[in-house]
DNA sequence: CCGAATCCAATCTGATACTG
DNA sequence: CAGTATCAGATTGGATTCGG
C-alpha cells in the first residue's frame, strides 16, 4: 500500500503541471487503481446528481425521484445502493406505515461535494468554449 | 485530521450546500444540460487518464499508446479525437516521413486540469475508507 | 411507498486485420 | 507511425412487472 493511508497532507493543490505527474503513476499502475474506482463511481449517468440533490437536503425515494423525473425507478434505486455502499450517503427508513426511506449525505459525501462542485463550476464556465469548439470540430470533419 | 487539508483553500469555495442548490436546477432542466455533457465526456475509461498524461508534456500517439499500455488502439485513437472535438487538447501533424502527430493540452484543458487534480485528490486521500465502506456493505448483504 | 427482477435496446470497449 | 474498419463481447440504461 501507498502511505496515502496516513493522510500525509497532499500539501494542497498543486500547480497542476506538477500534480499531475505524481498521479500518473498512480493511475497508469495497473495492480490497483483507486482512482479510477472512485472516478467511475461518479462517473456514470446519476451519481453526481443525485449527490447533487442530497446536498441541498435530505430526501425521501419518491421525492428525489419527482425531483429528477427523467430517472428511471431501477436506476434510481440502484444509484442510491451504490453510493450507499461507497459511503457517500446514508439510508435510513422510518418505521411508518407505508414505511418511508430518507436518505441524505454523510460527512464523506459532503467532502466530495467541494471538489465536485469545483469541476461543475469549470463546467458551467466553459460549456460554451466547449460547445463552440465542437461546433467546428464537426464542421471541418463533415464540412459537406 | 482527516477532512481539513484545504490548505490553500482560495476563499471562493463556495459551502457545497449552496452551491449545490445552484446548480441542481441546471442539472434538472432536461433541455440542455452543459453539466452532463461535460461529466459525461470526462467520466468515460481513459479521458482523466490521457489529461493527466499530456499534462506532464506533450506525447505522440506511440508514446501515449505505451505509457498507458492497457489501452486500445481504437480507444486511445477515439478518446483523443473527442478530448480534440471539445477543444482539450490539441493535435499538430509533424510532416516528417512517417508522419509523426503530437498531441499536447491547450490552455482549456490546462484549465480543467486544476478541478480536476482536486477530485482525484480527494479520491487518494478517501479511497481507503471508500474501501472499507463497500466492504462493510457487501458483508452485510451477503453475510453468507 | 420502496425496491427487486426480468427482458431488451443502446452504448462502450477490445481484438484483429487493413490502409496511407 | 498513425489511423480506420469491422465484428464480438461486456456494460449500461430503460420499460415493465411483481413483492413486501
Amino acid at each position: 500500500m501507498k502511505g496515502t493511508t496516513s493522510a500525509t497532507a497532499p500539501s494542497d493543490v498543486p500547480a497542476p503541471a506538477e500534480g499531475v505527474r505524481a498521479w500518473k503513476e498512480k493511475f497508469v499502475s495497473i495492480e490497483y487503481c483507486p482512482i479510477r474506482t472512485v472516478i467511475n463511481q461518479i462517473g456514470d449517468k446519476w451519481s453526481v446528481l443525485i449527490l447533487a440533490v442530497l446536498g441541498t437536503r435530505p430526501h425521501r425515494f419518491g421525492e428525489l425521484r419527482r425531483e429528477i423525473d427523467d430517472i428511471s425507478q431501477r436506476m434510481l434505486t440502484q444509484t442510491l445502493r451504490d453510493l450507499q455502499r461507497d459511503g457517500l450517503i446514508a439510508r435510513r427508513v422510518i418505521p411508518t406505515v407505508p414505511p418511508s426511506v430518507e436518505y441524505s449525505v454523510t460527512a464523506l459525501g459532503q467532502s466530495l461535494l467541494e471538489p465536485m462542485s469545483r469541476l461543475i463550476g469549470w463546467a458551467e464556465q466553459h460549456q460554451a468554449e466547449i460547445k463552440r469548439s465542437r461546433q467546428r470540430f464537426d464542421a471541418s470533419v463533415a464540412p459537406d
